[in-house]
DNA sequence: CCGATACTGGACTCGAGCGGTCCTATATTA
DNA sequence: TAATATAGGACCGCTCGAGTCCAGTATCGG
């Protein structure tokens, strides 16, 4: 089925809450959403939540601020972040087959002589360059993307 | 990591032993390939190549011949063999998302509310066609993909 | 300075799904 | 009739993902 995880489903979701002005009642524009907010609004369980925002900070694309008063930001505009970057930031590298040069752990015993190997590798790339020209502003406002269907 | 799984990885270096003209020494060119046969060339184990073989028989992709000097041939030609083809076969519909239109059994609680559903399903469609554009006999024979990186 | 808030990092459990095996039935051919 | 090969399942162990939980640390308000 070449599913997504559901860390990656979720943080898809969740970002997108960082894109609409004013959501929750009660809270100003500007401020940083905390775990427990965001989980209450995606109605999702908070650990959760809170597992994957940790993901995406580490991963450079929101920025955390902690103590009272702290949450999550964006680190950048939504524009300039591209769905591969999420999806490696929550299940690591993408790579569709086991022989991909960006996995270390391969032991595929056949690596010399497979005859799709390169092969295999291209379909790599078509997925990975498929999430990379999608960014998080085109997945949530369907009227900025190309490519139209 | 979206990974293909293992199934749909050993089905697709199997068809690609019915691309080539002869292999096995002793097996002639129009011969059907037995499972025993393509365990052996590919090295994989034996039962696991069965399951496959008959998989991809039951998804019209190959045809099969019981009996002594049985065993399987390509239904049609590999150019009109799409990769998606091949992956929905060994591992059900290509479902990226949770809530794709595709899958029955969709159990998303949010359905009628999530803010990222169209946009998502969109990113199905865009790795769909992705695997839908590509043939057997291009990811094959690297020469006749357009495409090029 | 103290306590409440919120992120950080990691260990941990549990269950589903996947990889893999095996067995019986059936078709084909020599 | 015996040998070969596919058809169609059931079956099992084990990994990995989903989800939980806890101890630690930073920050802010009073």
């Amino acid at each position: 089925m070449l599913r997504l995880s559901k860390q990656a489903d979720y943080g898809i979701v969740l970002l997108s809450y960082f894109l609409e002005p004013d959501s929750a009642p009660g809270t100003g524009n500007g401020m940083p959403r905390s775990a427990r907010d965001l989980a209450q609004l995606a109605e999702l369980p908070a650990p959760m939540v809170s597992k994957i925002l940790k993901h995406l900070t580490r991963a450079g694309i929101l920025t955390s601020q902690r103590g009272s008063h702290g949450g999550y930001h964006l680190a950048r505009p939504a524009t300039e972040i591209s769905l591969a970057s999420i999806v490696t930031a929550l299940e690591g590298e993408i790579a569709v087959t086991e022989c991909s040069p960006l996995l270390t752990d391969r032991t595929c015993s056949h690596e010399s002589h497979c005859p799709v190997r390169t092969p295999l590798q291209r379909l790599d790339s078509i997925v990975r360059r498929a999430l990379d020209g999608v960014s998080l502003a085109e997945l949530v406002e369907p009227t900025t993307h190309r490519n139209a269907s």
